[in-house]
DNA sequence: CATGAATGAGAATTCATTCAT
DNA sequence: AATGAATGAATTCTCATTCAT
């Protein structure tokens, strides 16, 4: 897993989300939709960004858009899957085996945050659609939940209640795990205002560091 | 500061958000409106929400919406700033002060964490909202985290490189602060359904707990 | 009647249409409504202009409006009312006697252009709205075009047919006669942007002769 | 040039403005849309008139309108361009070279009064939007009145100082110009009705004669 | 006289989607 | 695979008007 130097502060019309070289021309329709979809619907908001406008900015016909996703519906469960899954990939890889609690968090939480680093904007849509209640979309991000809570359960509520005698369930870790990886993310946009130029922002790997110092040992402990 | 014992998992057509015993029925017209409005925006996101859905339910005529809010942005913005002033309030009591760091965190995460709880619906609209970028917007929720970050730079950030010796910026302590403590509300509807309804939920004051210790102590921390 | 030194090229917010020295503030509600309306009219056309508009500029409740004047229709048939009550009593006055034709012409132009120009808004909402076939605002005009024909039919139109020989309807002639003298109203708008800031445009007096002298002799002859 | 032996006093639903022999139902949407439109701002102005009513007479559907012209303005300045175009376009080939001034400016109103018949609908829509300066207009409106005034410059105005020794500017002539071949059309809605039904309009030939023969030598000039 | 609230209809525009080509 | 036309419903917002106070 690469971790870019550069800070990627917010959302990024980026056509190489996932460390490819693709230029936009080398995309095929399908693909340029889909990352222009990202891109608009984590700025402007799913609801808030129509398929004319996204067909404009890809470059494409509108009728492409539900020739290939079916209904914009679709795009946004493509879209969510797509996140889902990779977020999913990484805490199997990094949560599941016999290494020591701390180690695996540490790994889990350093990988997610470079993968959200690259992913700002699928990120950003997960996290702004979840609270709303579609009920096509709804059962997608139930589905991913349980997945999730599931791995945690086994992995980390047990052996937290075995070294700490802590019960907290999985539900919980996975929402304030997610939250607290997030925040840099999701805050990023008002933040830079806030900040005014004056000041530089954080960069990704002290983030890192200050999240997962914060999860593991508090605010309060030294160093 | 009261907590309520009856968690309130989500969002809910609570028109007693503040613990007052008005119903509907007294409500003023343009009251109705603001209710049912912050319900329904978080419940289907502020560009999902049409004003006719909204005149429906709040039992008032299409136009008086932008009778009393001038615009369908403008009742957005009043939700925001409504919503920022209380959190700000708690901060400047609760944070403001020679008390020391661990009494002035505890408190403000109570106090903050019961807000939440009874303005679920309100949080809900803020956060989904943070990242859409309506230049209108965009600079009233500048303005508040400008005076956030203010009270979190005087009372929290210089305490801490004090204490502890670390230098956190302001910016990202309130992320990181939000973000935690709205990480129960932001993921109820989609961690509900992932529960089922064989489990219950840790009860508000628990929650409490969990984030507070979390925060302040870190998950590895005993107890 | 008085020729105004100052040219007044277009539509003023002018109080004083009437020379009258009134100012604002002096102007009692239904005043300022009818001077604001005119103003508005001429400038955004009248079924371009809103009731709440009006009543902001005119600093007077929305509800009075249709108070005073009944509907917004009735306020169009009142400002109309009111110009070609003026613009008659100079056709009476100018036109009507024993004076030679050429003397009855150039008197009555001269006055008449100084009414155009005293009342400049009046005029283009006169003339603008002229076409559009409100059955309820379409009586009015007719009446008053019966009027002025009648006075043009006995103390124009026949006095002509005795010295030149010709016999122009008196419907012709009163359109003629009205376009000719109000074409530097009606395109001042667009003329003064053509011209940009360089040229001046011709005063109000030059107009008057070049308009008269055309009328009576034409563009081909000298002088 | 031809001269339509039928008159045409006033509005008329016309889909032969060109003399063309198509009927409606051979017209494209877009083109109905525009020949409905160009009736219907002409009756009842442009403010005056809804998309939905315009919708309904063309016989497509409401949305078809934005689809074609991008907005209601878009299509009032194609109507307005397409106006000015033939206009210009007759200045153009009538006014400019080395014929005598008379000739020339008799040939010219001669081909501009029976295009004022051919399109009498646009003309209106153009006289009576002049004045209201919506600001996305009025550039068009100003670009045309550049290029007419200075061919009138140029091919009239100059000549007409060295025979007549008056010096008139372009923007001046050009209005008295339109506004006079147009009195007829202008004003016909409200003569027709002044008139009644007893006496007959002159007819389009005698029209032109008047005007023409009163521009060049007068009212008062025999014949 | 004057006001603020309220109304229902209508304004222009955009929506996601479909379909024949 | 791709396109332009077309649709009906929905969007936000403004309209002129009314009425109780």
């Amino acid at each position: 897993m690469i971790y870019p130097a550069a800070i990627t502060d917010g959302r990024l019309r980026s056509y190489n989300g996932q460390h490819e070289s693709k230029q936009l021309k080398d995309l095929t329709a399908k693909e340029r939709i889909f990352e222009e979809a990202t891109y608009l619907f984590a700025k402007q908001g799913f609801a808030g960004t129509g398929l004319r406008e996204l067909a404009a900015q890809a470059g494409v016909n509108l009728a492409m858009i539900n020739y290939f996703f079916g209904s914009k519906n679709g795009l946004l469960k493509e879209i969510l899957d797509h996140f889902f899954a990779g977020y999913l990939a990484i805490a199997q890889k990094e949560l599941v085996g016999s290494a020591a609690l701390q180690d695996k968090l540490e790994r889990f939480m350093h990988s997610a945050i470079s993968y959200f680093d690259s992913n700002t904007n699928a990120l950003l849509v997960t996290i702004t659609e979840l609270p709303h209640d579609d009920p096509e979309i709804i059962k997608h991000k139930a589905a991913w939940g349980k997945q999730m809570a599931a791995i945690l359960e086994r992995e980390v509520c047990q052996a937290l209640m075995e070294t700490t005698g802590r019960k907290i369930p999985a539900t919980c870790i996975a929402s304030m795990l997610v939250s607290l990886m997030a925040s840099r993310f999701l805050f990023a946009p008002v933040m830079q205002s806030v900040r005014g130029e004056a000041e530089d922002p954080v960069d990704i790997q002290a983030y890192t560091k200050i999240i997962t110092s914060l999860f593991l040992r508090g605010v309060l402990s030294g160093k």
